[in-house]
DNA sequence: TCATAAATCACCCAATGGGGTATGTTGCTT
DNA sequence: AAGCAACATACCCCATTGGGTGATTTATGA
């Protein structure tokens, strides 16, 4: 079965480029060429399509919020960014707004249809220098990974607050005092915490709690 | 010129293989292959290579750890993680640690020297799940921006290193033997680390070291 | 050469934290 | 009315941690 793919590219040039392309390859076809998303919705109606290439920089309604909206209505249509520029704040964007994959427009053909059927199947087509990029954020340290994923530990109210004083950095006697509770009650409070979160002790409950955004 | 590969790896028929491999490709030159990373720092001297192949996996200390100190050493080495698994844990872990790239250890050769290649040239080789992986972590909003400024805590690398090991919730026994270090010796590099971070416990310590990526 | 910083080890003492167990009051739900 | 979860309090025991003081070795630089 061929994968179907629409275009939404404002160059014609391109647009025509890429749809012989697709449809020259065997495996591949283009159900749909736009020149922009202003009738994002009957265009994906009319095309069908399995993989969306969505070019990031288009007139009237952004690439990024055309993929927003096809994300929404149609969620299991994969969306292929391209763009002509390297700007990762724009490809956050584009991958916050529910983009599977990137590629950058001087990326050869090969790579085009590479990209196209790894979206198809579930992948994520990163080019090497958006990956770099993305990793640059993990070894600059300017992030916090977060586990995702289970973050319910069932805190009571109370919990949460004793823990996020806790995380502020205070001992059981200011905890007590700010809760205006004994401390032998800051105490159980914070047993019970430990056994929700599975730890053993004060630092690995902070840990916890500020990775996932607990307190 | 060729790129100058060394292998750390401690199966020694895949080590001997890609050795061959690599020798036998124009463009390529193996410097140096190792079992272990226990001797990495003259392993390293001795081999002078442009990129590193890091066997995840290996015994002793581990393919991660080892990547962190060749990073903090010798900034300038490319390091490409290979692992038998996907084990998005491990890899998260490698690339946080200052790994450029990774590759899984059943793909064919000409993907082991595209990749080399590749971290060579500055990209950032990452097969599709793990790209996908990434991805998710930035669109699920599971990152945390931190803000950039005064960070520079003047740690010395031990400091820094045992305050890793308290960030991952060890007690000191535990950071002793860890670190082939007396208990005592912990003891004073903590009290040490909480001076230069004007902290007096163990879990703002902790707060401190996740929240500005120390550590 | 002298000073300094890092890394290592040790001992003392007091404060804090962690686990267990027990008891009581609310207030909601079945 | 009984059951349950959250909240509150108390006591015991001992493991862990934090602070101070002092010491040796090594390396680095003024």
């Amino acid at each position: 079965m061929d994968i179907r793919v629409a275009i939404f590219e404002d160059n014609k040039l391109v647009r025509d480029a890429l749809q012989a392309i697709l449809n020259g390859t065997q495996g591949y076809d283009c159900t749909g060429a736009f020149a922009d998303g202003n009738q994002w919705e009957q265009s994906i109606q009319r095309s069908k399509p399995d993989v969306v290439l969505m070019d990031i920089e288009m007139p009237g309604l952004s690439g990024i919020e055309v993929t927003r909206h096809i994300c929404e209505t149609f969620p299991e249509i994969r969306i292929l960014i391209q763009t002509a520029f390297n700007d990762s704040d724009k490809i956050f964007q584009a991958l916050s707004a529910g983009a599977s994959g990137y590629i950058l427009k001087n990326d050869p053909p090969h790579k085009y249809l590479d990209a196209i059927t790894e979206v198809y199947n579930g992948g994520a087509p990163i080019s090497a220098s958006v990956a770099k990029k993305l990793l640059g954020f993990f070894s600059n340290k300017n992030v916090v990974l977060v586990a995702p994923g289970n973050t319910d530990y069932q805190l009571s109210d109370r919990e949460k607050e004793l823990l996020r004083l806790m995380v502020e950095g205070h001992n059981y006697k200011d905890i007590a005092d700010k809760a205006f509770i004994s401390y032998e009650t800051v105490r159980t409070h914070v047993k019970h915490i430990y056994k929700k979160l599975h730890v053993a002790s004060r630092s690995e409950a902070v840990m916890k709690a500020i990775q996932q955004g607990l307190s």
